[in-house]
DNA sequence: TTAACTCGTTGACTTTGGTTAAGAAATGGC
DNA sequence: GCCATTTCTTAACCAAAGTCAACGAGTTAA
């Protein structure tokens, strides 16, 4: 599982192969069961991950609702907002899938960017990507109908139309479950 | 001008005064007329701006129609995705007013960063802060009407109604010219 | 001053998606 | 296996937003 950690990380950014090495081997896994939440809404947030293996999903509830914020999977990084910060999550973290991740804290995370400052660097690349990515999201959420929606999601992650229950699928591209059961059906008659 | 840029430094960094001293006194400032264009679609990005006076638009053009992505104004960071990047431009970037900002270059961001790491920390930060921004914007759009959109942006920021013609406000919220002016009468009749 | 544009508004009609309710299918626990 | 629960689908109806077209106010340019 480590392989997939330092697998990432040479992918993902410049760090050297030693210093790959050794984040890797100062790096703690955990497995969590399908439905364990890693974080509800209300609470502060110490830890981040780096999924090996599994699903998380991020949602928040809205008049009794849950509404789907994002699924992350292998290899994506999942950091709450609040991730080390002294403010309650507005937002909940589940595991729908049984999961291995690796996990950060804040102050390994602080100390990593005072040993190696190459690391922060890196994560602020990061995170430019990761923002450009959730602009993108906006954008593309604005100016396209929720069919458009369905079959990017498809096109982009045709995983996820399996790994995750429809009425999730639906709250994340911002419709009904009843919409999308309409939207798959004209789908499926063309 | 440059007081602002030390009022912004001071309220969004952890940076000691001599530093943001430092930052200022070698900070270039920049005037355009409304209508300027600073960033084309197809073009790389080689600037990013801090807003000191003035309004700056991003959008993008799908299927002939201009889709507002952002407002930026006074105080605020416009940092195109693609800045720094060898990869061209999705977005436009246009003043909508006569404006003023302050300029950075990928290069004088490296210099900076090298020569103190601590503006790289600072830098990482609020890329974060932004991103949660982000996150919470589409979170936002994807559970509320167009109706609550709108209500939410004249609380939020008063002034843009103001500032921005109806047609690039209806694209930013996601509707028609024709929808927004509905809204608009609906909620003048109560 | 007039002609041409742009912008915002309004109306008629269509399309899309939400709501409610019912039933079918799948899942999980025993 | 069987029952309870959850999830998915379908239908009828409604509300919101898109489309198309027309019109008026304001601006610009000849």
């Amino acid at each position: 599982m480590k392989d997939e950690l330092a697998k990432f990380l040479s992918k993902n950014t410049t760090l050297s192969d030693e210093l790959i090495n050794t984040i890797v081997e100062n790096s703690i896994l955990e497995r969590y069961r399908k439905g364990t939440m890693l974080l509800n809404a209300g609470e502060l947030s110490n830890k981040c991950y780096l999924i090996l293996k599994g699903c998380i999903r991020s949602y928040l509830i809205k008049d009794g609702e849950e509404k789907t914020i994002e699924f992350y999977t292998e290899e994506q990084p999942v950091s709450p907002v609040n991730f080390g910060k002294n403010t309650p999550s507005d937002y909940y973290f589940e595991c729908i899938e049984d999961t291995i991740a690796c996990i950060g804290t804040p102050q390994q995370e602080n100390e990593m960017f005072q040993k190696f400052p190459q690391i922060e660097s890196n994560s602020r690349i990061m995170t430019e990507t990761i923002m450009a990515t959730c602009q993108e999201s906006l954008a593309n959420y604005k100016i396209t109908s929720a069919k458009d929606r369905y079959l990017k999601l498809r096109k982009d992650r045709p995983d996820l139309i399996q790994r995750a229950p429809q009425y999730q699928l639906a709250s994340y591209l911002g419709v009904t479950p009843e919409s999308l059961s309409r939207i798959r059906k004209r789908l499926s008659k063309i």
